[in-house]
DNA sequence: CAAAAAAACTGATGTAGATCATTATTATCA
DNA sequence: TGATAATAATGATCTACATCAGTTTTTTTG
C-alpha cells in the first residue's frame, strides 16, 4: 500500500540510444559522411561550457563527465558511458553555445556528428525526431532523480547511490576497478573528498563493500540499496 | 577577462513557447478539436506523479508548481506561469506515467491536449518537432541552472535568486503581491520556512526589499543580484 | 463574530558535513 | 631509482542551517 517513490541519484539514464536505428540506409550514410571519430585521453576536455557548438557527439567507448561550473565549484550533471549521445541539447538552434563542459574520465572515443546534418535529419525524418525526443525526455527524468538525490538525501545515501549506479549501470558487475579518484567521487556525490573517504571506510568496515585501493566490490547490495533509499 | 559564469536558480525557462506557430491552420484546428480547457483553483492538483499520462498541457493563465516527492520531502523542479507547456516530457512514449506532480499556486486555466494527437503532429510536422526539441532543450538548461543553484549556493543566494526570478520572469515588475506562503517560498528555495522568514527580515532591514505581509517590492536590485551571484 | 486552525514569527539548541591541518601512501618523472 | 608531486587518510574544529518549542498574528469557518 505504501507508495514510496524512489529517486536514484544515478548519473546516467538507462534509456538506450536508439535514434540511429530510425534512419534509412541512405540517411545513415549521409550522417556517417559528416561524422568523424576522435580519441581523447584521460582528463582531456571534450567540450567547454560557453564554447560554440559545432557537433553533436556520440560516445563510442569510454566514460565522460558532463558538468557545469561557475569558476568556483563544479556540479556533475551526469556521466556518460559508451553507447550514448553527448551534447544533444545542442541540436537546439537557440543554443549555439554549449551549456556544459565534458571531460574524459578514461580513454574515450567520440564520434562527432555535424550538428547541421543532425538538425536536417530531425526535420526530415519524423521517426528520428521522435526518438530524439524520447532521449531528451529520458535525460530530463534522469536529471530530476539526480537533482532530488543531491538536494534531499544525506551524504551516506548519496554515496550509496553513486556506488550502486557505477555497479549497476556503468560497469554492470559487482566488482570493478574504480576509474575515479576519491576527489572525483566526491564531486560526483556532492560532498567533500574527506567525507567520501570516511564514509567509504565506514561502508567497508560494515562490510557493505570490499574496498582495496581502487578495487571495489559491492558485498551487501540490499543494505546499500536501503541506505540509498532512506537517506 | 574573468569568466564567471552565472546560474540563476530561476525556476522558469525564459524561452517562449512557439511550437504552435509551426502548425498549419489545418493542424491547429485538428489539435483544437482534441483539446479541452479546464480551470483549477488554488492548491488543486493538476497531475500526479506516477499517474497515467493522457494529455500534454498548456498553461493558459495562472501559476503552476511542478515538483517531485518521495513521500517525505518535496523538490520543486520549476514553476510555470501562463503561456507555457506543462508535461512535455510525457510526449515520450516510453513514459506513460507522469514523472512529476503539478499543482496550482493560484487560479489556473489549463488546456489539455490529447497526447496521441500531439505525438502525431510531431511525427508529421518536422518544424513542429524541431520547436518541441527547442523547448525541451531550454527546459534542460533551466533545470541545470536551478540544480546548480540549489546544490552550490548558500541560503541567502538561493532566496535572492527566487525573489529576482519572481520579479523578473513571473510578475515582470518590481512590486507585486506574493502568491506564495512563506512555507511555499521555503520549499521553492530549498530551505526551512524559519530560515526564509529570518532571511526575508534581514533583506528587509537592509533595505534590499520592502516587505509588508504578502506585498513585496525589490528595492535594491543590484545588491540582490550580487547576493544571488556570490552565494 | 467568536473560536479554531493555519500561517508567521522568534529564540534556543543541535548536527551533518565542511574546512583545516597534518601525516601516510602512491604515482610521476627527471 | 630517488626526488617530487599528487592522492589518500585521519583527527580536530567550525558553521550554516535545520529542528524544536513556543508566541503572535492572520485566516478560515461554523
Amino acid at each position: 500500500m505504501e507508495l514510496k517513490n524512489q529517486f536514484t541519484g544515478c548519473t546516467i539514464s538507462d534509456y538506450p540510444c536508439k535514434c540511429f536505428d530510425r534512419l534509412t540506409e541512405e540517411e545513415q550514410k549521409y550522417l556517417d559522411e559528416h561524422s568523424v571519430t576522435i580519441n581523447y585521453s584521460k582528463k582531456e576536455i571534450i567540450c567547454k561550457q560557453g564554447g560554440f557548438v559545432s557537433h553533436v557527439m556520440f560516445v563510442t567507448k569510454g566514460l565522460v563527465k558532463v558538468f557545469i561550473d561557475d569558476g568556483e565549484s563544479t556540479l556533475v550533471l551526469k556521466i556518460i558511458p559508451g553507447g550514448n549521445l553527448l551534447g544533444l541539447a545542442s541540436v537546439s538552434e537557440e543554443q549555439n553555445t554549449y551549456r556544459y563542459s565534458a571531460q574524459a574520465y578514461i580513454e574515450t572515443e567520440i564520434k562527432q556528428i555535424d550538428v547541421k546534418v543532425f538538425r536536417e535529419l530531425i526535420a526530415k525524418n519524423g521517426e528520428f525526431a521522435r526518438e530524439v525526443i524520447e532521449i531528451l525526455s529520458a535525460n530530463s527524468v534522469q536529471i530530476y532523480g539526480r537533482f532530488f538525490c543531491l538536494t534531499h538525501k544525506q551524504a551516506y545515501g548519496r554515496l550509496a547511490d553513486i556506488l550502486l549506479c557505477l555497479s549497476d549501470r556503468v560497469f554492470k558487475k559487482s566488482e570493478f576497478e574504480l576509474p575515479l579518484s576519491r576527489k572525483e567521487l566526491a564531486e560526483l556525490s556532492g560532498m567533500s573528498s574527506e567525507t567520501v573517504i570516511r564514509m567509504l571506510r565506514k561502508f567497508n568496515e560494515e562490510e557493505l563493500i570490499a574496498l582495496d585501493g581502487k578495487n571495489l566490490k559491492v558485498v551487501n547490495y540490499e543494505r546499500l540499496k536501503r541506505i540509498s533509499e532512506t537517506g
